[in-house]
Formats: C-alpha cells, sequence, structure tokens
DNA sequence: TAGACTTTGTGATATTTTTAGGAAGTCGTA
DNA sequence: TACGACTTCCTAAAAATATCACAAAGTCTA
C-alpha cells in the first residue's frame, strides 16, 4: 500500500516515461498538482536517485525551465505479447520506453489448456535470464486475442477454464500482472508513444488475422462497459455470402484480414497469376510476410491484394469517422507493417462512403511500431496502471 | 466572472437539478469536495434562500442524513428547440426540470436569412410574456439539426452567414446562450433527467427525418473532435441505388428515417393497402403523428412501416454496439413517441446482425419524453454548463 | 437489550493551493 | 547596445481545502 505522497510520485514517474523529458510546470499540469508541491516531489525524487535533472531547456520566451528525466537502469516492465500460434516476451526500460531483450517462444493461445502453466514458467525463466533484480521490475504486461474482461482477469474467448489469469501469474511470479486485448494495447501504444501522442480522440486499426479496433476518446483509453468495445471485425458491412468464423455472414473480417488476402494470394497464384511470389510458405506467418514484402518491393499482385483489402477497411473506417468524428486514424498491427502502401487505397474508400466535411477532419497515418506495436503496447498498460493502485494515508485507511 | 466559492456553489446547485434531491454526502462525492467544505457551502445557499432542507431520508443502516433541495420559482431556464420548420420555446424551473410554459411559433431553419433576428425578437417576446425576472433566468439552450460547432457559435448547415448564433443572440437577449446539434442535446436529456440517468456508455437514437445519434462514453457527453460525431444518418450501410440528401446512395437514412416511413406509406395506400389511414395529411409533421397513432391502435400497415424502419435502424445498432460496446440503447426523439413498438424489429437487427456476447451486454430502451427529448435537452444543456463560466478569485486574475 | 457495525456530521490538524513577488529569460525600439 | 515591456519559471508566506478522529444517530444480530 501506497501513501499519498508516494502515489504523486508514481504519477511523476508514469509521466517521465511517457513525457521522456520534462519541465517542472509541464508536470506539474500534467498530474494535476501546483507547482510548489510538484517541485518538493521532484527534488524528493532527485534525492531517491530515480529522477535526475538534465539541465535548462531553450527559452520559450521566459525564463529557462530545469529539464527532469528518468534515471535508466532503476525501472523495467516485462511485457508479453501472445498470439493464436506464438509468444513473444520482451524487457523494457522504463527510462527510454524501448525492447532491450526479446525472446520470441512457441506458446500458443490456441487448444492449450496448460499455457497458464507454461507462461508462469516460460516469464520466471526469462526473468532470470535477464539477470534484473525483481524489485526492479515494476509489473508484467500481457496481451492477447479475444474478448478480455481486464477488471476479473479473465478471457472469454481462449483459456476455457476462466481462471483469473492475473492472480494466477501473479502468484507465480511475484510482480504485479496486468492484461488486456491486443488491439487496445495497441491503441496504447500509438497513443502514449507511438502515432498519436498527445492526440484526444483517435481510432487505431489493428490489421492482423482480424481487424481489430482500439479506441482512444476523450484522450483516455475507452473500452465500453464490459471492456469488449472496438469488434471491428464483425461488424455487417458487406453482402457476400462468406461465412464468418462468428457464424455470421458478411463481416468486415470476411473481406479485409490478412488472412483472407492470404487466401486469395494462394487461389490467385494457383490460378497462374504472375507474381515475384512464386510459392507462399506454409507458415501462416511467414506468408504474410512474403506478401507485405513482395508489395513492398513493388510486385503487383501483392499490391493489389493489399489494397483491395486496404479499401474493404477503408469502408468500415468510414462508418466509424461518421459516428466518432476522431481526428486522427492509425493504420497499426501486423499488416501495418507494409507501411504507406495502405493510405492510398483507404483513403479512397473514406472519400467515397463519407460525406467530405466529416472526411476532411480526420488525418490517415500509418504506425512506426511495425511488429513492436504489441509488446509496447503491453509495457505502456503497466505505466498506465502504475498510479492505479489502492492507496493508503498514514494511518492505513484505504483512500481510493 | 465568479469567485470560486461561487464556482462550487454553481456545482451543487447544478447537481440538485440534475439530482432532484440529494443529502450532504451525495453532493460532496458529486462536486468532488471534502465534506467539510459542501457542508458549509450548503449553509450558506440555504441562508441566501437557493436550497431547502428538506428533512431526513431513511437510514441505509446508519444515521439518517439531512436532504437537501432547490427553492423552486428561484432559476429558471429559457429552452428552444428548432426545425427545418418550426420552433418551439419553453421555460423550465430549475426545482423540478419539467416544462411550465410553452410556445410553438412558425420560424423555419430553412431557407431562412433572417432567422437569427426573428428568433432575437421572439423570444425577448416569450421572455416578457412570461413575466420572469431575467435575471432569474440562467441561461437560453438552443438545439437545433446540423453540423453545429458548439465553440465557435456556428451551424454550417443551416445560417450561411456563419455568423457567431451565441454572440449574436446573447447580445440581444442579455442572457447567456448555448447551442448544440438536437442528437446531441437528446442524448443530453436521457443521460442527465431521463431513461440513461446514472449511466456510463450510451448510445441514443434520434428517429426523426433523418436518424441522430448522442453518445454519452465514459459518462460524458461525447462530440468527437470537431463536435460532428453522431452522423448515424449516412453510414453506408445498404446497397440500394436509392440517392440520399447527402450526395451518396445507400445511407441508413434512405431505409429507415420518419421521411421514409411516410413515403412508403404514402405509396402504399396509393396502391390500395387496406388501413384505418384513409389519406395522409399534407403536413409532414402531421401525417408523421398520423402514422404513429395508427401504429399505436394497432393498424396493420403502420405497425408494418414502423418495424420495417425498426429492423434497419437496428441494423445500423448492431455496428454500433460492435464498436462501443453501451451499457444501454435508448430509443428517442419524434418518431419514439410510437413507444414499444420500436423494441421487437430493433431488437431482432441486433440479434440477428451482433454476436452474441456483444447483443446481451446491451439493454434497450424506449424514452418517456416523447415530443418533449429536445426541449428538455436544451434546458439540460444550460445546467451543463452552469458551472463552466471563466472563474475569478478575489483579486480578479481568471483562472479556469 | 447489549454489542457490533453501519453512515452522517463536525471541530482540530495536516496538506495543498493560491498569492505575490523575485529570478531569468526574449523581443522590440530608440 | 541598452533599456523597458513582456514573457515563463520558481518559491516563501498566506489562504483554502482535505484528512483525521471522534461524536451522533441509526440498523442488525445474538
Amino acid at each position: 500500500m501506497l501513501s499519498k505522497t508516494d502515489l504523486y510520485k508514481q504519477r511523476i514517474l508514469k509521466e517521465l516515461c511517457f513525457g521522456n523529458t520534462l519541465s517542472g510546470t509541464e508536470i506539474s499540469s500534467r498530474i494535476e498538482k501546483s507547482m510548489p508541491l510538484t517541485v518538493r516531489l521532484l527534488g524528493e525524487l532527485v534525492n531517491e536517485d530515480l529522477v535526475e535533472e538534465k539541465g535548462y531547456a531553450p527559452s520559450s520566451g521566459g525564463r529557462r525551465p530545469q529539464i527532469y528525466a528518468l534515471k535508466p537502469g532503476k525501472m523495467y516492465v516485462v511485457s508479453v505479447a501472445m498470439d493464436q500460434l506464438v509468444t513473444r516476451m520482451a524487457v523494457i526500460d522504463m527510462q527510454h520506453c524501448d525492447i532491450i531483450c526479446t525472446e520470441k517462444i512457441g506458446l500458443p493461445l490456441l487448444k492449450n489448456p496448460d499455457v497458464l502453466e507454461a507462461l508462469a514458467n516460460q516469464l520466471n525463466k526469462f526473468i532470470d535470464n535477464t539477470a534484473i533484480a525483481r524489485d526492479k521490475i515494476i509489473g508484467v504486461g500481457i496481451g492477447m486475442p479475444g474478448f478480455v474482461d481486464v477488471s476479473k482477469g479473465i478471457n472469454y474467448s481462449f483459456l476455457e477454464s476462466q481462471t483469473n489469469i492475473v492472480d494466477f501469474l501473479e502468484k507465480r511470479v511475484g510482480i504485479p500482472v496486468h492484461i488486456d486485448n491486443d488491439s487496445s494495447l495497441i491503441a496504447l501504444a500509438e497513443f502514449r508513444l507511438g502515432a498519436a501522442r498527445g492526440r484526444n480522440d483517435v481510432m487505431v486499426i489493428n490489421i492482423n488475422w482480424g481487424i481489430g479496433l482500439g479506441l482512444v476518446l476523450n484522450g483516455v483509453l475507452f473500452r465500453g462497459c464490459t471492456g469488449f468495445a472496438g469488434e471491428f471485425s464483425h461488424i455487417p458491412l458487406f453482402v457476400n455470402n462468406k461465412l464468418c468464423t462468428c457464424g455470421k455472414s458478411g463481416c468486415l473480417e470476411t473481406e479485409a484480414s490478412m488472412l483472407v488476402v492470404i487466401e486469395k494470394a494462394v487461389e490467385g497464384l494457383k490460378k497462374g497469376r504472375v507474381s515475384t511470389m512464386e510459392a507462399l510458405p506454409e507458415d501462416i506467418e511467414e506468408a504474410c510476410h512474403t506478401i507485405i514484402n513482395a508489395a513492398i518491393q513493388g510486385d503487383t499482385f501483392a499490391v493489389e491484394l493489399l489494397s483491395e483489402a486496404g479499401y474493404n477497411i477503408g469502408k468500415g473506417i468510414a462508418v466509424l469517422i461518421h459516428v466518432l468524428n476522431p481526428e486522427l486514424i492509425v493504420l497499426s498491427g501486423r499488416g501495418a507493417s507494409a507501411g504507406k502502401l495502405w493510405l492510398a487505397p483507404v483513403q479512397q474508400a473514406i472519400n467515397n462512403y463519407c460525406i467530405p466535411r466529416l472526411a476532411s477532419k480526420s488525418e490517415l497515418t500509418v504506425s512506426a511500431f511495425h511488429q513492436r506495436a504489441e509488446l509496447i503496447g503491453a509495457a505502456a498498460l503497466v505505466i498506465e496502471n502504475f498510479d492505479k493502485r489502492p492507496v493508503k494515508n498514514k494511518v492505513g485507511r484505504v483512500l481510493v
């Protein structure tokens, strides 16, 4: 349990982590505390050797502000990105918020009743290998696909036992654990550390085996009443008589996901479409890579496939723009590593299906995170929750 | 300009207005101020004769709390609901938040360059007629269709001159003025005083000449980055080759608005469909009434028409449920006066087009406001903004 | 009919904010 | 280039607000 002063200090550390380097005034306004209090807390954090003064920033028309930053090597986050097929782990130093060490293990989420047990073991082994003291790791963040109930710690789609993932892993690893849906985490990554930094109303599209959506509304991650907001993949947008995994037909997913792209690529090649891609690898992840790389190299067929998917995603985005009027749309997730290739077809669909007054207000961009988006998001989740633990005062009464 | 104490007092008055009667503890937590401070302010408000003590509430397991309420006849709000064709005005006593006096005038918004001038005159006349002292009227709230920029006071869709409506009317009437889009106001009415009271994530559907949408997300009215969120009417949902007023085809509006219902009714009657509605009145508003009343009386054709529209609206709602995972959906606005007739067809479409796990989390209900929704919303807008004016301290420096 | 346990209300104390003014810059102008 | 007007940043002292600790006034159970 924390004292109130400790809570404020954690807020400062969180803002410094997301903001990299900040002045006293900036920190004061971000943690919504007065300057005198903020300055006192910053002084204490410097004494505790967690924060350092980095000299003076250039003047913005007045006295130059002292700049503060986190000290490197003091606090770490472990992040985990799970998949139907593969699990990746990384350690992130809070100071520069980038991955210092990563590992890919063949731990599939799908049809794997012992996944939690295995994950706990792998996590412990991974942390031991890094040789970082456990008390320097402020938390473990885990991203996974499916319907995730953040507060109950349950993933309804996978892990059918419905055990509380958070409680289970915290007991086994001895470090605070946070979980969330992969698309929400990617949105968090873009919002806190990526293309959507400082924006208020953002939609982040997760181009993957399905089409995910993470929402930042009024400057906070929006999850909906039971945490299932952003089920973009299954909105009824087409009349195509294609059966979706969800049991319905006409879902966006049936016309736009990377799985559909791969399927169409296989079919096309079989029918003899000329392409630099002679044959696609069996492994679905590698097949996806192959197509994206071919497209980047300019392969006509590959570009065509991505454009078609992009146009369909754009039709879905057009609906969202009407409803939410976002300032920014970020294309992110696995598929987004194809980069700017997406922009034209998506924008084209937006122009076709949106009222011009709305379309012109929403900027469109592609993530720079490539494969790392989910891992960075999982770390951001831990930092996001860093100041959200129960607070006690001196006497021990719980306040928050 | 206000002192900080005055600001807190306004917050208390606002909460009392929306909450009707509240205990000290409830007020304290709603205005997020400590009990000692809240109690002191309440005492001052009682002395100023704006608030009265209403005795003790039943105990909830401990000491019984003192109950506070606004005094009637102390503060009023003028609200205005504008339309393409007609303008309605009302006065509302903050104490019971219901309409005490209303007037319908033939002031059309459409193709009317002098509408602001006329509105100012009508407002002054209306206020004079009520014989309520102007300093007892805390504000004028105005709802209108179209793209409304709340902060700039501009309606981009009508009033092409793009004058600042708020500034203009404030100068002419001498009372603070607030404007907003009709669908946002209806959502505000339901959120603060109606079916969505106390809920956090709500979608309010405005069934009218178009299909509007007002969103309450994370417990606040959501407007989007430029204030145009909720353009539900023009999402591309159908492939029907029907030209919409927006210039595109396939918009929800082309299959679901009350205008379409009337159109189909006229066609059907012409083709000889049997119905208790022999012929529809020329006046579009009365035609709408006729159909709704016939449906309520059980007329098969009328029920069929509303069901069809309801099913199409439901398809649109299904998309929203996937994206936003709301806890409650309220059908409101002009068309909703048909009441529970809407529920079955809308729910049917939701069941058809939604993933069951999501559909089951979202409650569906119909507004109880009938024709009064927009007027009540316009009043709620004024009260909502009652504590949002610039604050000065004793010395006169602006704080907020 | 105690005794344990609620919630509400209120002075005394502790925390936090605001004020007011000094420190340290920029910018325009004579 | 020197000076005044105007920024922004920082901080001690005063004012505002929250927390604490406990009394008041209830409910519920054994």
